[in-house]
RNA sequence: GGGCGUGUAGCUCAGAUGGUCAGAGCGUCCGCCUGAUAAGCGGGAGGUCCGCAGUUCGACUCUGCGCACGCCCA
């Protein structure tokens, strides 16, 4: 047993993880990072975890954001701040109510009512967390460290008090008030719908569609004499509401009179006039802009009651007014509206509302009271019509929305009261701090975000539901007066019995949560009085918005300023948020927005707030695109479309639907190929997205305990998702078995089977690299086992053959790099340990700069390029320095750096991949060195590019013999010549004589990579490689502008022999241009390239161009059989499955030449082969085997050395 | 309907401040290598850089108008 634990190859990471996680558990580290980084005193670096709601499943998104989250706290850790993560969960909300009506199969506020707020409230405090366990199972699969136990809850009385502080302060600020909302409204069920819900139930529907005339009111001068404003309308049930006429200033309107109608002259869009007019005789006597139309009177069709306040019956501008649909008239009904109701409070118009919420018209709309206001449409109409004040009807079929509850019923836009804050006249403000903000990516700020604030209006803060924060308003039932109080300790100075009745609830029964206190309906049933004042001060019943609670994170979490005022000071503003790209106006609106109105200067000063002025309460925000599916379309839990996030991290497991081969329903997908017995069809989204195209697949179906396994799963080409007949459900995954294996399975179509791969799942490393590294993280990711698999391959997979290698040859050799050598790193040891320890520190200098600058998909990039070539490069390149005999330098040397590359790679990437990165470190590291080393990578910092190691010019002439390289077999392949034959020599043409001097120490590899003799740079090399001569356009541009073109046909037309030897000779060169002028070039100003002659076996690159001498003689293909017998013997042995250092006896038949060959190079065989002894017999015995070499039949035996 | 974003090879995606035969990986085909082997390497084929118009000596890149898709609003 060497130094080091074997590597485990079976690719399993989810079982290395687990067992990382154990150790991390075990040891503390994560909180031994916290304390480590509060102990050293360092930078605190603030980071606010944006809350998700634990009463949904976490799904791949989750994981994004997660992934994400982690780097930089992980990174900054690293780096020597302290990085305190605290938890926290959102709790509040209608998507908890809905989970919560679901259970109990009741439907709206109606039923609640009747099922009772206590109890449902009680539900809802139980629902909030009925996922936690998946949540923090996940949480710690892809390792996203935070502290859980320590979590804010925005239930917790301590954080509602805090939310109450805050809306205490815009209260005393006077920046709450009351007004009026518009909602999709359910006039059947009393309540209002989310906006998801209203989306969810649209219908096409035929509705009646009014053009109404609207009589200018005549006063004053003559000119306003017959005109009649035109609107057009598709609920002529709000008309009895009208309380104005909207038109844009900027839009051309048109005097219009009919030759039926003389005297009157109606006003519609200039636009439009073709469309309302167009079959009767008519002329267009003048034309006004929408601005000269502001001001006019006009009599409403109805006018049942003069609105209290405000001046009614006006024309104003709007600036929603379009032209495309109606008249460009708009008819104003603020009470049924949201451009309306905004319009007419902006213009001062009034508010009448003629409908009750349950949607039937009051007394006062006398002809019409007691009608619902469907039934009123036609009414209206007849009414309209009688009265001549009906220009137009029709039926229009439109998109209208309908409850999703009850898809009889149309929704309504109805106005409800409502508290706002008055964020809108901090609209500069809010602007300001948000200029003061580093997005990622940048346009955000001005973009999507900006243009939201930009059009900012003020939040409506209240809704009318049970479950969420009770908004702290008590109203004087006499006096109106009203009271703001911050917490349940003021509420007791008001009123010292204000708990006892939920107190004496709770001794009655100790399950009522203590937080509900604090809740609907208990927090109704306090109320107070005043000493010589008159009435009651009672709550009004709202609870608020559950995003204001978001928005007080920042505060809220610790609950400032009740307690915590000095862990907030601490923590704002914060230095990294990142979310999705839907929490624009969500999280990132609603904590900017609290933090703009409530932090103003004065606070701050007050409570000792950090940092002069804007930005707060963070500081920079990485936005994340959606996690898509293959198809790019968002994963849904509705469309199916998502892979869970288990198969990537724990299993590859899938439910499928069975289908039977032979069930006539499916005759047209199994048209081309039928399963037969050992193979499983399946669809080409799933044999893609699933990864199951690698060949010699076999993947299990399971169903009821039977299980087929051995399966080989059968490409039904069939590229479009389906749905199977008669299912019912969205049969996305679909598994087609022969019948035969059907009833041995025991399933029939339609059976959900579960499908399973037995080949491990890429676990929670891969999946953050997938994040990482597949695209900037704000771009939407298309998201797969495939695409995950991939992404583990080209990184993880690699580095871990890298450090399978070298653990395979450091415990054979007994490699200890608690003994390690003294060798200086740089002068005494050779081009290429040189060359990749540069290439480490480049890497750790780049990295580190990105991710200083939060590019991490360029940061991974960088990593990524780095395994390549320590596993492509320098690996492959020193393999034989790894197993050669004895104890050289040399061999020290490649194992130390070797050892110090995977041990520093490991802490770059700890960030990323913490897993692989802690197993590097504890194998490599810790298991050698015991204490001396950091126990955990993540106690480590993070590596520092040293600059004495940095190389670049080795780095270029490195990157140049890698081309030469690839050029050379490219001639190989060109010319049929296997490596495996040797060749005379490669001649090798570099165009840069500095780069050519600088490559003569590395001839060695190119020689042995392209396994030739001799590798000769020439500088000249006229008789195989031609010169051309081409303008370098991007320098030239500047200096010659318009005369390009003509440049550079000048220079493709001259002699290059003539322009080289100018350039080289005094370091410029002239030429003639077709305009008569000369213009002067420098060597920057033209690119000289060269390429190989036809004719020769020749390849040429950017660089360079290599010549093969391809003859080969007696002793060279002497040495080709001797190689080729070694690669037959080693196959031999790798057949037997020998062990790395079993020494063996050879024994084969051999023709004269072959013989010949074997003798000539016997030493050399031997030593490859570890062979003690290699005979050529006439019979090598009876455990020989037949191999090929050159088309001779070789016998060849094989024994181990007992 | 509005705002924002995206559109580059069969697939997934890169392509600072405009510089002239457009890149990577996967897949595919051909070949190689193998003492990292459920690996590795080389090469070939494959593109109207969504379309149209413009600015410019020069446009995948800038401007305008469209089209398609996504997201957020309405």
């Amino acid at each position: 047993m060497g130094v080091f634990e074997p590597v485990d190859t079976t690719y399993d990471f989810p079982a290395l993880e687990e067992k990382v996680l154990a150790f991390w558990k075990r040891e503390r580290i994560f909180e031994k990072s916290l304390e480590q980084g509060r102990a050293r005193g360092g930078q605190r670096f603030v980071f606010y975890e944006g809350p998700p709601t634990a009463n949904g499943m976490p799904h791949n998104g989750h994981v994004l954001t997660r992934a994400i989250k982690d780097l930089f706290p992980r990174y900054r850790t690293m780096c020597g701040d302290f990085v305190p993560r605290k938890a926290g969960w959102d709790t509040h909300g209608l998507p908890v109510e809905i989970e919560v009506e679901k259970e109990l199969g009741i439907r709206g506020r109606e039923a609640i009512l009747e099922y009772g707020v206590e109890p449902f409230t009680r539900r809802c405090i139980e629902n909030v967390f009925r996922y936690t366990s998946e949540w923090e199972r996940l949480t710690e699969r892809i390792a996203f460290w935070i502290d859980l136990p320590q979590a804010y809850v925005t239930y917790h009385t301590p954080y509602i008090e805090s939310v109450w502080w805050a809306l205490s302060r815009l209260f005393s600020k006077g920046l709450l008030y009351r007004g009026h909302k518009v909602v999709w409204w359910w006039t059947k069920g009393g309540t209002a719908l989310s906006a998801g819900e209203v989306g969810e139930g649209y219908k096409k529907v035929n509705d009646p569609a009014a053009t109404v005339r609207f009589p200018a009111v005549t006063e004053g001068p003559a000119e306003k004499d017959g005109l009649v404003f035109l609107a057009w309308t598709t609920t002529p049930w709000t008309l009895p509401s009208n309380l104005g006429l909207a038109v844009g200033a900027e839009i051309e309107y048109a005097l219009v009179e009919l030759d039926e109608e003389p005297g009157t002259r109606y006003v519609v869009a200039a636009e439009s006039v073709a469309r309302i007019f167009g079959k009767r005789a008519h002329r267009v006597v003048e034309q006004r802009r929408g601005a000269e139309l502001v001001g006019l009177r006009y009599t409403p069709p109805y006018a049942f009651e003069k609105p209290a306040a405000g001046d009614p019956w006006r024309v104003v501008a709007g600036d929603f007014v379009t032209t495309g649909t109606g008249t460009g008239i708009v008819h104003l009904a603020p009470g049924f509206g949201e451009d309306d109701y905004r319009t007419a409070k902006d213009a001062g118009l009034g508010f009448v509302q003629h409908l009750t919420p349950s949607g039937v018209f009051p007394p006062v709309a006398k002809p019409f009271a007691g009608l619902g206001f469907k039934e009123a449409d036609p009414q209206i109409l007849k009414d309209l019509e009688q009265r001549g004040l009906l220009f137009a009807r029709e039926i229009i079929a439109h998109d209208y929305p309908f409850c999703p509850r009850a898809d009889k019923d149309p929704l309504i836009q109805y106005a409800r009261e409502s508290w706002f804050i008055r964020t809108r006249q901090f609209k500069e403000e809010l602007v300001a701090n948000n200029r003061a903000i580093e997005w990622f990516p940048e346009h955000i700020k001005e973009g999507r975000f900006g243009d939201f604030l930009a059009n900012n209006v003020d939040w409506a803060l209240s809704r009318e539901r049970f479950w969420g924060t009770p908004l702290n308003i008590w109203v004087n039932d006499v006096t109106g007066a009203m009271d703001c109080p911050t917490s349940v300790a003021e509420i007791l100075q008001r009123n010292p019995q204000a708990f006892d009745k939920f107190e004496a609830a709770r001794a009655a029964d100790p399950a009522l949560n203590e937080h509900l206190k604090v809740h609907k309906p208990w927090i109704d049933e306090i109320t107070w009085t005043k000493s010589g004042e008159a009435g009651t001060y009672r709550r009004v019943p709202e609870v608020i918005d559950c995003w204001f609670d978001s928005g007080c994170v920042p505060f809220a979490q610790f609950g400032f300023p009740h307690s915590g005022v000095e862990a907030f000071r601490e923590a704002f503003p914060a230095d990294f948020i990142s979310e999705a790209v839907d929490q624009t106006r969500g999280w990132f609106y609603s904590m900017l927005a609290v933090s703009t109105l409530v932090f103003d200067q004065e606070t701050r000063e007050r409570y000792g707030l950090r940092g002069e002025s804007y930005p707060h309460p963070y500081k920079r925000c990485i936005v994340l695109g959606h996690v898509c599916d293959r198809d790019g379309i968002k994963e849904s839990k509705s469309k199916k479309n998502y892979t869970p996030p288990s198969v990537i991290l724990s299993a590859v497991r899938m439910p499928m639907t069975v289908v039977v081969a032979g069930d006539a329903r499916f005759q047209e997908l199994l048209a081309k190929k039928v399963p037969q017995r050992g193979q499983l069809g399946l669809t080409r989204d799933d044999l893609e997205g699933l990864d199951l195209q690698r060949k010699d697949c076999r993947v299990q179906l399971e169903l009821g305990g039977k299980v087929l396994r051995e399966l080989q799963p059968l490409d039904l080409d069939k590229a479009e998702r389906w749905v199977a007949a008669g299912g019912g459900n969205d049969h996305r995954h679909v598994a087609v078995l022969s019948s035969e294996q059907a009833a041995e399975l025991g399933a029939k179509s339609g059976d959900v089977a579960t499908f399973v791969d037995p080949t491990p799942a890429p676990g929670g490393d891969a999946f953050r690299w997938f994040f990482y590294a597949s695209n900037p993280p704000w771009n939407n990711t298309r998201h797969s086992l495939a695409g995950v698999r991939q992404a583990q391959k080209d990184f993880l997979i690699t580095l871990q053959n890298v450090y399978s290698f070298f653990v395979i040859y450091a415990n054979i050799d007994g490699y200890d790099p608690a003994r390690r050598s003294a060798l200086d790193p740089l002068a005494e040891r050779s081009e290429m340990d040189r060359w990749i320890l540069s290439e480490l520190h480049l890497t750790v200098r780049d990295v580190r700069a990105h991710m200083d600058g939060w590019r991490l998909y360029e940061a991974a990039q960088r990593l990524g390029r780095f395994v390549d070539s320590l596993s492509n490069w320098y690996v492959r390149r020193s393999r034989a320095r790894f197993w050669s005999e004895g104890q050289s330098a040399d061999k020290l040397a490649a194992f130390d750096t070797l050892h110090t590359c995977l041990v520093s790679f490991a802490r770059a990437i700890a960030p990323f991949t913490p897993f692989f990165a802690e197993e590097l470190h504890q194998n490599l590291l810790v298991r050698p060195l015991g204490q001396r080393a950091p126990a955990s990578v993540h106690l480590a910092s993070y590596p520092e590019a040293d600059a004495r190691f940095i190389d670049e010019g080795l780095s270029r002439r490195m990157a140049a013999a890698r081309e030469i390289v690839s050029l050379g077999l490219s001639v190989r392949s060109d010319a049929r010549l296997k490596v495996r034959q040797p060749l005379r020599s490669a001649r090798v043409a570099v165009a840069d004589a500095e780069l050519r001097s600088a490559l003569a120490g590395l001839t060695g590899v190119i020689a042995d990579e392209l396994n030739v003799k001799l590798v000769d740079l020439v500088a000249d090399a006229s008789t195989w490689v031609s010169y051309t001569c081409k303008p370098n356009f991007k320098a030239l541009g500047p200096k010659v502008g318009k005369l390009m073109p003509l440049v550079k046909d000048a220079v493709l037309k001259a002699d290059p022999a003539r322009l080289r030897e100018e350039l080289q000779l005094r370091g410029a060169c002239e030429i003639a241009v077709a305009s008569g002028e000369r213009v002067e070039l420098t060597p920057a100003e033209i690119e000289v390239a060269l390429e190989a002659k036809p004719g020769f076996a020749a390849a040429s690159g950017a660089q360079s161009v290599v010549l093969l001498e391809t003859e080969v003689d007696e002793t060279l293909f002497g040495e080709m059989l001797a190689r080729e017998l070694v690669n037959r013997i080693q196959g031999v042995r790798k057949d037997l499955k020998l062990d790395y250092v079993a020494r063996i006896d050879v024994a084969l038949s051999a023709s004269e030449k072959l013989a010949g060959a074997v003798e000539a190079h016997r030493e050399l065989i031997a030593a490859e082969t570890l062979a003690r002894s290699l005979r050529v017999l006439a019979n090598p015995g009876a455990s020989a085997r037949e191999v090929a070499i050159e088309g001779e039949s070789v016998l060849l035996a094989v024994e181990v050395v007992s």
